[in-house]
DNA sequence: AGACGCGATAGATACCGCCTATGATGACTG
DNA sequence: CAGTCATCATAGGCGGTATCTATCGCGTCT
């Protein structure tokens, strides 16, 4: 049976006349006679009594019909959806962001996003980034912002903007003093965050720390470890983009000579079928962000 | 789009696996992968993410999933009735028949109908020819018992039995002492039916009566002509089936010199599709009568 | 009686779903 | 790390079937 027979159906039905149904249908009427019949033959039933006056539905017919509207009715559900859902740079689109730099890039790229694409329903969520990938794979996010590389050929990602580590440093502190502080000066009492934080890794790789630190914090949150350091506990690297904040928080900061940093990126399922709303979204927040930097850059000189 | 697609898509979400989802729907991997992809095309949105791995629905799937499962659930909805409706010898039949025999034939067709065609729900409807021909030609009876013949190509029909008309008398009536009747001496105070009744026509032909009747009674139904011919005020012809009642009554019978009578006959529109069930309730209702009359003829000799 | 309207039938054609065979890609294994 | 396996995609050929035009049969109306 098929959706084209039932609309034949419907269409006789609701006509009452071979000749107008078939023209309504696009078809000739001896097609329409043709496939009535076939689908009478398959049911086993007349649906319609035919007079070269008139065409009525027969009960058998009236019993059935209400069926073959619902099922049209439901194709055509399916194609109006379909429509809707065509443009891939609207719906839904869960973004994960890692915890270091969701609270200060989010506040940065909303407004665009929302201006850029105004049908995306972009979606944040925070998690670590171990926790992202899970949920990437587990097809609960559409996208994830990382500061790490991705493996694995099930997974693609893009690198969006780099992200300079500054030294976070208390104003007392010796280092403070200094117009540029070198990586490896700070590892002798840095603060880090909490394991599984990607910054945390990358911060004591960055000043040349081995891993073993004696009994020290490991802070949850970038705003415990501000804190931290304000209250003179001892020096962090921070994510460039938490700058403010730090500085808020009466925060000396410091370029570093080395210059490390990180690479913001976006990471995606490669099967992924709607890379165009990745690939929108990760050029809005890199387009954002380049003017950030530019604006960065012309308050510092 | 076709129901089949549908099929293939709910089949593929079910599985998450082509190769599974072909066995399933009975075709092979590629035939499955092909159908999908055109789907895809057709509806503009992808469906299905990909992997050598598995095989996820995207987050539009999952909104178009659900009337595709309505829409083939519909389809094998409409199977599933025409199944129980195939039989020409089940349901409501609709059945037509003239006043001055339902109440005299009914009764002894009823049970015989049930138990030949059990399936059949004989739904009785009593109205005079014109409004039952009307009826049956505007689909709201499916057959009519009828005393006349019927004309017009749009309608067919088939004799049933024979009815031989009896002179029904007064038991004080000049003609009570007759052992036969001739029609022609009815004619002089014979009573009869209101118009729109066949037996009144058929009454008055009997007796040769040219149509001009004084101020007679036209009575609106054959027991109201009984009691007034019981009470004496005048003859009338009853049809024979009606005689058991008429005997009750107290009324003489008497056979006609002439043998006139009227032929019972079922109705039916010359397209109507469910011939078979025509066919067997006339059968049912002959082999009756046949029945009926053997043991008539048996009694009376 | 002839013309018209309507549905059914016949035969030709073109599309499309289906198959088998093969390719491309990624995962597991010795 | 190479080989093998599993998975989905692609290619090409085949057959069924929906479709068309032309025509028929039947009934109605003028």
């Amino acid at each position: 049976m098929n959706l084209r027979d039932l609309r034949y159906m419907v269409a006789v039905a609701e006509h009452a006349h071979f000749g107008r149904a078939a023209k309504a249908c696009g078809i000739s009427q001896p097609t329409l006679s043709v496939q009535i019949r076939k689908l009478e033959d398959l049911l086993g039933v007349a649906l319609f009594e035919r007079t070269s006056k008139a065409v009525a539905p027969t009960a058998a017919c009236e019993q059935l019909i209400s069926h073959a509207r619902a099922a049209v009715a439901e194709a055509e559900a399916i194609l109006a959806v379909a429509h809707n859902l065509r443009d891939p740079l609207a719906g839904r689109f869960r973004l994960g962001i890692i915890p270091t730099l969701a609270p200060h890039l989010l506040p940065l790229v909303f407004a665009p996003l929302r201006k850029a694409l105004p049908a995306l329903e972009v979606e944040p969520w925070e998690d670590q980034t171990t926790a992202l990938l899970e949920r990437l794979r587990a097809h609960e996010l559409d996208a994830a912002l990382l500061a790490t590389e991705v493996d694995g050929p099930d997974l693609a990602s893009q690198s969006l903007f780099a992200e300079p580590f500054l030294a976070a440093l208390p104003p007392e502190h010796p280092l403070a003093g200094r117009e540029v502080v070198a990586e490896a000066d700070l590892a002798r009492d840095i603060l880090v965050l909490a394991d599984g934080h990607c910054l945390r890794d990358q911060a004591l790789a960055a000043c040349g720390h081995g891993g073993a630190l004696g009994g020290a914090l490991r802070a949850a949150s970038l705003a415990t470890l501000l804190n931290m350091v304000a209250a003179g506990y001892g020096t962090t690297l921070i994510p460039g983009l938490a700058a403010g904040v730090a500085q808020d928080a009466g925060i000396v900061l410091r370029p570093l000579a080395a210059r490390a940093g990180r690479t913001v990126r976006i990471a995606w399922r490669a099967h992924f079928p709607r890379r165009a709303a990745v690939q929108a979204v990760g050029e809005v927040i890199a387009t954002r962000l380049r003017r950030f930097a530019e604006a960065a850059a012309a308050g510092t000189v």
